[in-house]
DNA sequence: TGTACATCAGTGAACGCGCGTTCACTGATGTAC
DNA sequence: TGTACATCAGTGAACGCGCGTTCACTGATGTAC
């Protein structure tokens, strides 16, 4: 090995990084490879050294972000317990904070209709985030209430994405707030019938 | 006047259906407008004579393809009162047939992600038709319900446009079900304390 | 320690292609007389 | 009713551009002796 041994891995690191950024705010086709390229400090030509194709990236690229967005969601909420854990991640995902962190935020509002339109891979590593996203929710959850986890998950993503969607500010905050207490109202419900 | 009054305008609105039924299977970005007059039976150099630019296009099939939406989602349901009316919307927006029917279900769900990144003019046609259903939502709803209406949108749209985001079909009919679960017990919940 | 060499991550010119847009034109339509 | 004409919706070649991808190369790195 001629170059240290993880020198090329700290640049595919590096592609990742930049690639997340750029699809997060500008989408998988309005990203090309030399943009991305640029992002991270290189020159296009170098990229088919790191990967097949433009479409391989964007499932790593997800992959990565998905995780990175998987390690950031709860950090500082980890003494609350139960329901107030999952409100809490939640408030948090439906914030004014994250509504305009397009870059570091979670990639799924910016990517989700393209997802849709894409390739078998980038579907599954999606799929495989929504699935941990899920246990983690259900694993802070009563038996009886696993079966709203996925549609938590649904509700803060549609939550996000639409009001990424429309200019009003006001409106923008109103479909966050609305969508937060749509979440509250319904483990509230929950809450009650298995109290009772 | 040297042609029928309304054959343009006829010609436009296929144009406009044709740019409807692309953008909702190819996305903003995949839909050429070769592409879209091919679609109409028209060729592309005609394009211009009817829109000023392409974001033009994407405003006006926006309005009609929600408009077209708006007047299909509650057909057949008018007999139903408050609150089943609502949830029985909300059911068949996130039903199996609604997933599958990409091209004439709602537009929302295949362009949301885009449409975060669009200019001022489609965004505010879509928030237009936002406003249009937390209202239409609300007049169903008693008034210490009003609060979630933006929320029941936002789960309708999340809710769809995840499940049409992953492989798994099991996983599609999951979240399906769990969305609709979610905003079940969401409205139950203020049911029961406007109830009690 | 010093030199000659092999490696390979990254460079940048070049490719074919489809994009959005322009524009000179064609030919069917409906009018005027 | 018939003919000459003006209109203008729609055609199709052409434009400049940026895309994803290829490939011959460069030059810094670390090895071998």
């Amino acid at each position: 090995m001629r170059y240290a041994p993880d020198h090329k891995q700290a640049t595919r690191e590096r592609i990742l990084e930049a690639a997340g950024r750029l699809f997060r705010r500008e989408g998988f086709g309005g990203s090309g490879i030399t943009a991305i390229m640029k992002e991270a400090g290189l020159t296009h030509g170098g990229f088919y050294a790191h990967f097949d194709d433009k479409e391989e990236l964007l499932a790593a690229a997800i992959a990565w972000a998905l995780s990175e967005e998987n390690s950031h969601r709860s950090v500082g909420l980890e003494h609350l317990g139960g329901l107030e854990y999952v409100i809490a991640v939640c408030d948090r995902y439906l914030s004014l904070e994250h509504l305009e962190a397009i870059e570091n935020g979670c990639p799924a509002p910016a990517l989700m209709s393209e997802l849709s339109r894409m390739g078998h891979k980038p579907r599954e590593v999606f799929e495989e985030a929504c699935r941990g996203w899920r246990d983690e929710i259900e694993s802070h959850l009563d038996p009886d209430q696993h079966a709203v986890a996925l549609g938590l998950v649904a509700a803060c993503m549609g939550g996000l994405t639409l009001a990424r969607s429309i200019n009003d500010t006001q409106l923008r905050e109103q479909v966050l707030a609305s969508t937060r207490t749509l979440i509250r109202q319904s483990l509230a419900d929950s809450n009650d019938r298995s109290a009772s």
